[in-house]
DNA sequence: AAGGCGGGGAG
DNA sequence: CTCCCAGCCTT
C-alpha cells in the first residue's frame, strides 16, 4: 500500500517553497504557518519570512516588533510568539541545532505531538509518525474507523494505524499522506477515481467515505458586541498594544471593550467609561456607528466604532499607546477584524 | 477533557 | 450559511 501511496506522490506532488530542500529550519517554519492554515494561504507569508529571517540565528535576533508584523493576517498570533521563543532556545539551549529526539522537540514552544513528529520524519527522515487532520481522515477512510477522532482516548489508534503504513521512506510518506489528504481524500468530495489506494479502502469498498470521519459536538458561537475607540488627534489615531494574553493578543489595535446590551449606559458611555478606566484619558466624545462585523470560529462580532478627538497625545506603558497617521498604519501588525474598519474610519476622520 | 485562539477557502 | 484546515496551550 505504501509503494503505490509514495509512486503516486512522486508523481502529483506540488512543488512547494518548503520542498526545495530539507533544512530543519524551512520545515519548521513551514509547519509552523500551516498549523489550521492552508497552503495557499502560507505560500507568500512563508517566502517572506525566509527571506527575512534565513536562518535560526537571524530569527533568534530578530525583534517581536518585526515578526508580529510578518505574521500579520495570518491568525493564532500565540504561534509568532512562540516561534521567536523557540528559536531563542534553539539557538541558547541546543547550540543552533534542531534536536532530532521526538521527546527533546516536543519540549520547544510551539511544537506539539504533530509537529514534532512532521519535523523528525519530513527533515531527518526518522520513522516518526505524524498525524494531521488530513492523516486522521485518511486513516479514518481507510480502515472505517468509527472512533472520534477528536477524543484524546483514541490518538494512540490512529497514531498505530498510521505506523502500520509507513514505508522506508518516513520523510516523503509523512508528505504523501497529508497530499492525498488535501488533494484526493478531501472533506466533503474525494476524488477516489484518482486515489492510489482506492482498490483497499474500506470506506470506498462500502462507499461510506463520508461517514468518516467521526467527529463529536461542536463549539457553540456566542455574539457580542464590540466598543471601539477611535480617537482622532489632527492626522493621527491612537492604538494600543494589548495584553500579553486573551483575544488578539500583542497585536496593535484601538481601544476597545465588550459592550453590555442590558446596561443602562449608551454603548458611546460605555466606551468612554473604558478609556478612562484603562488609560485615565477622556478625550472629546464625536459620534458612534456600525462597523463591519467579523466572524472568529468562537465569536461574532458586531462592532460599534466610537470616535473622539483630542490635542492631547496621551502616552502610556501598560498598555502602550502610540499614535499613528492614518496612511502609516500599515506598519502595525492589525488584526484582520481591525484592518476591514479602516475604509470606514478614513472617511469619516475626513468629515470630522 | 474542554475551551480559547484567526482567518480564509470550499461547497 | 456551515464546515474544514500541515494544532498548541492553559486550565
Amino acid at each position: 500500500m505504501s509503494k503505490e501511496l509514495l509512486s503516486w506522490y512522486d508523481n502529483n506532488k506540488r512543488s512547494l517553497p518548503w520542498r526545495r530542500d530539507k533544512d530543519p529550519y524551512k520545515i519548521w517554519i513551514s509547519e509552523i504557518m500551516l498549523q489550521q492554515t492552508q497552503v495557499t494561504t502560507v505560500i507568500d507569508y512563508f517566502n517572506r519570512f525566509i527571506s527575512r529571517y534565513p536562518t535560526v540565528e537571524a530569527l533568534a535576533n530578530g525583534t517581536e516588533e518585526d515578526v508580529f508584523k510578518l505574521w500579520e493576517g495570518l491568525g493564532y498570533y500565540s504561534r509568532a510568539k512562540n516561534l521567536i521563543r523557540c528559536a531563542y532556545q534553539i539557538v541558547n539551549e541546543h547550540k543552533g541545532v534542531f534536536p532530532k529526539d521526538v521527546e527533546a522537540l516536543k519540549q520547544l514552544p510551539g511544537i506539539g505531538p504533530y509537529t514534532a513528529g512532521a519535523i523528525a520524519s519530513i527533515a531527518f527522515d526518522l520513522p516518526e509518525p505524524a498525524v494531521d487532520g488530513n492523516v486522521l481522515r485518511v486513516i479514518s477512510r481507510l480502515n472505517c474507523l468509527s472512533e472520534p477522532i477528536n477524543e484524546n482516548k483514541h490518538q494512540m489508534l490512529y497514531k498505530q494505524k498510521t505506523i502500520e503504513l509507513m514505508s522506508e521512506r518516513p520523510s516523503d510518506f509523512t508528505q504523501a499522506m497529508m497530499e492525498l489528504g488535501a488533494m484526493i481524500c478531501t472533506p466533503k468530495s474525494p476524488r477516489c477515481s484518482n486515489c492510489p489506494l482506492s482498490e483497499r479502502c474500506c470506506s470506498f469498498k462500502q462507499q461510506t467515505q463520508l461517514n468518516y470521519p467521526v467527529k463529536i459536538k461542536k463549539i457553540k458561537q456566542r455574539e457580542e458586541r464590540v466598543g471601539l475607540a477611535i480617537v482622532v488627534s489632527g492626522q493621527d489615531v491612537m492604538l494600543i498594544k494589548h495584553e500579553t494574553t486573551g483575544l488578539l493578543a500583542n497585536l496593535w489595535g484601538f481601544p476597545r471593550t465588550t459592550l453590555d446590551d442590558l446596561s443602562k449606559l449608551p454603548f458611546e458611555k460605555q466606551v468612554q467609561n473604558h478609556l478612562e478606566q484603562e488609560l485615565d484619558f477622556k478625550p472629546e466624545f464625536s459620534h458612534c456607528m456600525v462597523g463591519k462585523p467579523h466572524v472568529f470560529t468562537h465569536i461574532k462580532w458586531q462592532t460599534i466604532l466610537c470616535f473622539f478627538h483630542t490635542d492631547v497625545k496621551i502616552s502610556s506603558e501598560i498598555p502602550k499607546v502610540e499614535w499613528v497617521n492614518l496612511s502609516d498604519i500599515d506598519l502595525k501588525a492589525l488584526p484582520t477584524a481591525l484592518k476591514k474598519q479602516l475604509n470606514i474610519i478614513s472617511k469619516e476622520i475626513e468629515e470630522i
